[in-house]
DNA sequence: GGAATGTAGTTGACGTGTCATCTGTTCTGA
DNA sequence: TCAGAACAGATGACACGTCAACTACATTCC
């Protein structure tokens, strides 16, 4: 018996595995496709209008942003370089270090996240979190903030 | 004081989604550079030889692949255009249906999949389910299947 | 002050994903 | 039987992400 209830908890374990990889696939597909079609931009771009909106001036180096928002440098640059190629935002340069940038918001770069926030605050709520039981989004809270402190610490003893 | 806790509520909540979001970012990238370390093949690489791996005559129609991984027809071509240019599967002719082809694993295909098994699901375990506890697997299984569930749904409205 | 070193950011190559469109086959029904 | 609809898949254009260089300014320390 121990073997087909080992192979059975493992069934269940990958079940619970892909159902939670094709959940994010999906939703995450879904809020991309809304937020494309209400406000014209993407999450990526969303993520940095947001976050440079709640910066103190408004404004940001790239690797202050990519600080914030968890990405690399490189791939900061590159959504930068499309943004300003689309109008969202400008690159304007740093009196204080001559390496540096700064990024700024332009006038459309506001006007699209602002169009953006309610829908996109609205389609996460109904796809997402008012779906969930209390008990539900404890459980996910916790489970997420260990998983991610474990691979932070991966990383690290990586980088050692 | 329910201005207070309304906007409390929210702030957890939020604070829920990015975590989750970011949990899955991070924790999809681990898997990924793990993957391409050990057998140089990447998730979509993996998905792939693993679906033809476990079909009947181990091979498929590239419509029947998309289906079983959940992806649409022009990814699934992508992919495969990609894999037979790296020598992993090979398209041949179909013979009950002029318009469609048939995927095959070829040898160094094979040999990868079977490289990557055993180290992805031990990334798996150890990265994501040996940190859940059981009540958080059942959440987390229940909370999947229901987001899925109603992403399908609004799927399927929109279409009609 | 000047060589070594670190830091900020960019770039190119490449793999990945989506949408719209196109080609060619199969099916369907008058 | 044959015109048109449905279907299988491929393709091009473009956005996104990663890795490995690379540029150029800033620091440090002798």
């Amino acid at each position: 018996m121990s073997t087909t209830e080992v192979s059975e908890v493992g069934a269940a374990e990958w079940a619970l595995f892909d159902g939670f990889v094709a959940m994010h696939a999906e939703l995450a597909r879904e809020l991309d496709r809304r937020l494309q079609r209400d406000a014209g931009i993407s999450q990526a771009d969303y993520a940095v209008l947001l976050t440079l909106f709640k910066a103190p001036e408004r404004q940001l180096r790239p690797g202050a942003l990519g600080e914030l928002i968890g990405w690399e440098k490189s791939r900061v640059s590159h959504q930068l370089t499309r943004m300003v190629s689309r109008g969202l935002v400008e690159r304007i340069e740093c009196d204080t270090d001559g390496r540096g940038s700064l990024v700024v918001l332009t006038r459309a770069g506001r006007r699209a996240l602002l169009g953006a926030m309610r829908d996109h605050a609205l389609a996460i709520r109904a796809l997402f979190l008012d779906l969930l039981e209390p008990d539900e989004k404890q459980a996910i809270a916790s489970a997420s903030s260990r998983v991610l402190q474990r691979l932070t610490e991966s990383r690290e003893l990586d980088a050692s």
